[in-house]
DNA sequence: CACCTTTTAGAACAGCCGATCTATTATGGG
DNA sequence: CCCATAATAGATCGGCTGTTCTAAAAGGTG
């Protein structure tokens, strides 16, 4: 009753906000590119931060954008923010690891180039932030649905991506899924050593690891 | 120069509540058994609810402990109680798996007892919390040293206990702290997933993952 | 240019949280 | 039983945070 639809964005809400194909981009209006860079900066800083630790303007100023608009894009609050961000930040390792499966040469290969990407995160960052979407997730899991749901989806999809390249490889299916999970579950893991470590080498020995285990 | 000493307690301060070998534990002086109280409903929260989103008052209210105190037990606030809570839990966690390895028959077995002793925790908590050392780590890592620290001890010797089991088992040294470390690797991945997903699965198809990498 | 819509600034609010302090009570040794 | 000390209650302070609201500015379309 109290809502006149102000013509509110919001868009198709939900988990939106991904570097994908969309091949007729007319006009981004202005306030749409404003949306996308405050889900940028945010997952940066919850990558580095963490969900909790990080204010809602924090993010505004971190990237130097309204702040006053914050509100505007996000009805939803930091929920929705959140939640975009894990599904963006999910999106763009997707997108990475697909670049990378490409040009394995073979499962082995495959195995280490996809720990070597997670790692070049750690390393880049100076090992302050680790996987955007694990740290998010774990924090919220048991609270924020949107949130859940997005990191969910992202590793179903890494996992997807590892499979369908391991079966190219002519591994069968079923192998092939299990081995994508495996990986999946030790690159998340030996992230997570790295970073408490802030050392590159668990990770680099677990690739090593994770070959050896394609017999 | 402020400091008239008050006889104020923190013990050893730094790491510690590790519910390990203390033969002459003569007397507990109620404020001790207080502050390890504190500790243990800490860590529970902790791993449910993170650090941040976890109050430090809350912790005295859901132990029904004296709130008044906290700060008598841990002048160092709420990062002193991170801290020793992370290391509290990661030395459970360490005298859990030393019972279980010695239970098991081979590698294989301990693998699988291994996994599904963190997956219980899993379960236990309604999927609401999972490696307690893990979240609290992500969150602080780059902000609180000894927090750090505890959870690079809790790691280290999580994987000592395995390694050393390994061994016992006839595999040579390093082949066994390799395995050691894809273990702890990937059971904790593999936490991360189960957690998301709200299912033991992903921890069930890992453990047997993990014992077709021992050949 | 005029006008409606989208977008933003900025203040204001309410609530919570961590930390500190003082006064009080319990504890336990002599 | 006494008393120093350990332990706790409770109030308080300062600061920060998420959210809401209103008015103003910017945008772009006819």
């Amino acid at each position: 009753m109290k809502k006149p639809q102000k013509t509110k964005p919001d868009g198709q809400s939900e988990t939106s906000a991904e570097p994908a194909n969309k091949p007729a981009n007319k006009k981004i209006s202005k306030g749409q590119k404003t949306r996308q860079q405050l889900i940028e900066v945010a997952a940066s800083l919850f990558q580095k931060q963490g969900f909790h630790a990080t204010g809602i303007f924090d993010i505004a100023e971190a990237g130097n954008l309204p702040k006053g608009s914050i509100y505007y894009h996000f009805p939803g609050g930091k929920e929705e923010i959140g939640a975009a961000a894990v599904a963006f930040a999910g999106a763009q390792i997707a997108k990475a690891l697909e670049e990378v499966a490409g040009k394995a040469k073979d499962p082995a290969d495959l195995m280490t180039k996809a720990a070597a990407l997670l790692g070049d995160i750690l390393v880049e960052s100076d090992f302050q932030g680790g996987c955007p979407v694990c740290l998010v997730a774990l924090e919220v899991a048991g609270k924020v649905e949107p949130i859940r749901q997005s990191a969910l989806e992202a590793y179903a999809r890494w996992q997807a991506i590892i499979e369908k390249q391991l079966c190219l490889f002519g591994m069968e299916k079923k192998k092939a899924a299990a081995q994508a999970e495996l990986a999946i579950a030790a690159i998340e893991g030996a992230l997570i050593l790295s970073q408490v470590q802030r050392s590159p080498a668990p990770l680099r020995r677990l690739a090593r690891q994770l070959t050896l285990s394609l017999a």
